[in-house]
DNA sequence: ATGACCAATTGA
DNA sequence: CAATTGGTCATG
């Protein structure tokens, strides 16, 4: 292999011909020198085997986002390989890009530019990474350049030198594998499979305290056993750890990397080259992970894809589960979309049949875990108002105490803090600060009411509907829970998890674990009882999503309890959420829902995009949009104010107005088509900055 | 983005 | 009539 220096690369190499090696010196050098020489130098001597290299230049331009051909200087022949970083000159700048092509000739008329400089001959854009990229723009009407920054992480020039040691053998254990979906009903047939070396897709609602972690491992020593290799993508960090430790249990040491922004750029960079020149075959990782360039891939899992974690929030905003579910289709490989919950995108892909269920017998389900729900009725309430009774009711006090018999209760509670959110006593009008209006909020038990956004302390508030001085806090966060309990379970120790607090395992010990969602640490023989606290809290939410996430909250925290547990929750038995809590039907859930999408024609029974803009700017963008037949667009309507700015004088940002396009499921990929369409020609004509979102995460 | 080019508009 | 401004186009 020829040593990827820069130095060689840009070394002008050319017998006899003085005149471009001048040039070329100049250009190095000094940039503007070779302007003086108006007679037309050829460039240097081009590469004798496919002069001709095709680059995906790094512009921010929507209409620049396609290849450019480039002629490639003999000496940099060897290193400008497929996928390698170059330098070339666009447009008169300097700029990066990747080399996705050599060939043989160029269709393009004109003279060809040279490569600059071959920043390093590591081939870091795998081709099915680059034609990943490309329908990954294309779906979310952004530009291949922005992915690629998702994709392929910053060099690191100095791990770039050192190799990559490659994995020792690993012998997998294919009736360990089978075994260890055995609970499911076609669990054992989904992993002979891929053992074969099958491309089985599966949606897999995992039965309650099941150690998915180690599940999903074996899934992936199966997909080894077949010669292939595996990505898996969760929604944190904490998550990825555990399948970590589940993959080095089942395939032993150096088999697989976590891929992580949390090791750093060397790390990081370290573990994507191991990827990258095959020495690892088994990726998990967070989001960016779904791009990893893994050799043979054979399977792609997503865990909790309803996780709005999953979510990208950098342009053109990908989902994790959009990206792998492309990306299987586009390898043909394996796909497994897993969790406690079932997102209704899942949902969908077993109604189109694109996809088998994987799940556990009902019988089973029952034996494993008894769910039930303690609190009054919505028509209860109608009736009498004050039948809500205890935020912590009879029920829910037993089901921890009885659990403290056998080992560690999980209680999830939907807010942090202490009090976030304080209404007038008297009108319940919601508490503002009275300075940036944002909400008031006690912090503990006894601190003054204080500002949520600007912190300012409100010492003597009185509401400005009706005059009352007094304040109630109708929500109860993680802080006041941990302190009710710990007055009620005086004897018990009491951990909590919420916030920038989480743990991520207690000790199993007997305690008592107060946790937000998502902050659930994981006990090692799973929790003797989970109760779930103010569930029509996390039904309040306004959102197209509201119902469907709460499930997910609760089934996740619900999922922890160990086999043959109890779950108790807190709210109205009659709520949907919680009797597919109750049933443990995640899937029934999630196809109820479709219904109700569809009848709405939101996601994913419509394509949705958000465009997000000043006011002119937003308008002018719908006036250049052509538009999809059955498409139609709603607003645009100005956006409040977000939290945490403040709102002091002088501030000359202009309100953001957006607007709403959506278009029937089956004209989705025209719409993403109209939208890049737009802003191509935005983007060529100077225009304003449009924020363009496909399936948006929240609407 | 940057720069080139052309056409329309403005000012003396 | 020259200078300026604004829109369009190409960038390899």
């Amino acid at each position: 292999m020829t040593e990827p220096t820069a130095e060689a690369a840009s070394e002008p190499p050319l017998p006899g011909l003085g005149e471009v090696v001048d040039r070329l010196r100049g250009e190095v050098g000094r940039g503007r020198a070779a302007a003086a020489t108006r007679s037309r130098p050829a460039a240097a001597e081009p590469a004798e085997v496919d002069p001709v290299a095709r680059v995906l230049v790094e512009l921010p331009l929507a209409h620049l986002d396609r290849p450019f051909d480039y002629l490639v200087p003999a000496a940099m022949a060897e290193q400008a390989v497929p996928g390698c970083r170059v330098k070339v000159r666009f447009a008169g700048q300097d700029v990066d890009g990747f080399v996705v092509a050599r060939a043989a000739a160029s269709d393009h008329e004109g003279r060809l530019a040279p490569l600059r400089r071959v920043v390093s001959a590591e081939p870091v854009l795998a081709p099915e990474i680059a034609t990943l990229s490309a329908a990954v723009a294309e779906r979310y009407a952004g530009t291949r350049s922005d992915v690629l920054r998702l994709a392929v992480p910053p060099r690191h020039a100095t791990t770039e030198k050192e190799p990559s040691a490659a994995a020792g053998e690993t012998r997998v254990d294919v009736a360990a594998a089978r075994a260890a979906w055995s609970a499911y009903d076609a669990g054992e047939s989904l992993v002979a499979h891929l053992a074969e070396g099958g491309s089985p897709r599966a949606v897999w609602t995992a039965q309650p305290g099941e150690d998915w972690p180690a599940a999903v491992a074996q899934a992936v020593a199966a997909t080894l056993a077949s010669g292939r290799g595996a990505l898996v993508c969760t929604p944190d960090h904490k998550d990825a750890a555990r399948v970590s430790a589940a993959l080095t249990a089942v395939l032993g040491d150096g088999q697989h990397v976590l891929l992580a922004a949390e090791s750093g750029p060397a790390a990081r960079y370290r573990d994507f080259l191991a990827v990258s020149r095959g020495a690892r075959r088994v990726v998990v990782g967070t989001r960016s992970a779904a791009f990893a360039p893994v050799r043979d891939l054979g399977l792609v899992v997503v865990w909790d894809d309803g996780d709005d974690l999953h979510a990208e929030p950098r342009a053109p905003y990908p989902h994790t589960r959009e990206v792998l579910l492309l990306r299987a289709q586009q390898q043909g490989t394996a796909a497994l979309v897993g969790g406690f919950a079932a997102s209704v995108e899942a949902a969908y892909l077993l109604r189109t049949g694109w996809a088998h269920h994987v799940s556990a017998p009902r019988e089973a389900l029952r034996r494993r875990v008894s769910v039930s729900v303690a609190g009054a009725t919505e028509q209860e309430l109608a009736r009498d108002p004050y039948a809500r009774g205890a935020r912590v009711p009879t029920a829910a006090y037993q089901a921890i105490r009885d659990g403290l018999e056998r080992g560690p209760v999980l209680v999830q509670t939907p807010r942090s803090g202490y009090a976030p959110s304080l209404a007038c006593e008297r009108c319940r009008t919601p508490a503002r600060c009275a300075r940036c209006s944002g909400p008031l909020r006690l912090t503990g038990p006894a601190t003054p009411p204080a500002c949520g956004w600007c912190g300012e302390a409100a010492e003597r508030w009185s509401c400005p509907e009706c005059g009352h001085a007094g304040l109630r806090a109708p929500v109860l966060g993680a802080d006041r829970t941990t302190e009710e309990l710990g007055r009620t379970f005086p004897q018990t120790v009491i951990v909590q998890s919420s916030g920038d607090g989480v743990r991520a395992t207690v000790t199993g010990g007997r305690e008592i674990v107060v946790a937000t969602p998502g902050a659930e640490p994981v006990a090692p023989e799973g929790y003797a009882a989970v109760v779930l606290l103010d569930t029509w809290l996390s039904l309040a939410r306004a959102d197209l999503r509201t119902d469907e996430e709460a499930l997910r909250r609760w089934l996740n925290a619900a999922g922890l309890v160990a086999p043959g547990g109890v779950v108790v929750a807190v709210g109205d038995p009659g709520h949907p959420a919680l009797q597919a809590l109750v049933r443990w039907d995640p899937l029934g859930f999630a196809e109820r829902e479709i219904g109700e999408r569809q009848e709405a024609r939101l996601p994913p029974a419509a394509r949705v995009a958000t465009l997000t803009g000043t006011s002119g700017a937003v308008e002018e963008a719908l006036g250049l949009l052509t538009l999809p037949s059955g498409a139609e667009v709603l607003g645009p309507v100005p956006q409040p104010a977000g939290p945490g700015k403040d709102q002091g004088p002088g501030r000359d940002e202009r309100p953001e107005w957006r607007a709403v396009v959506r278009a029937p499921r089956a004209r989705g990929a025209a719409l993403s088509a109209a939208l890049r369409e737009m802003q191509r020609l935005r983007s060529a004509r100077k225009l304003e900055a449009v924020r363009v979102q496909v399936d948006p995460a929240a609407l």
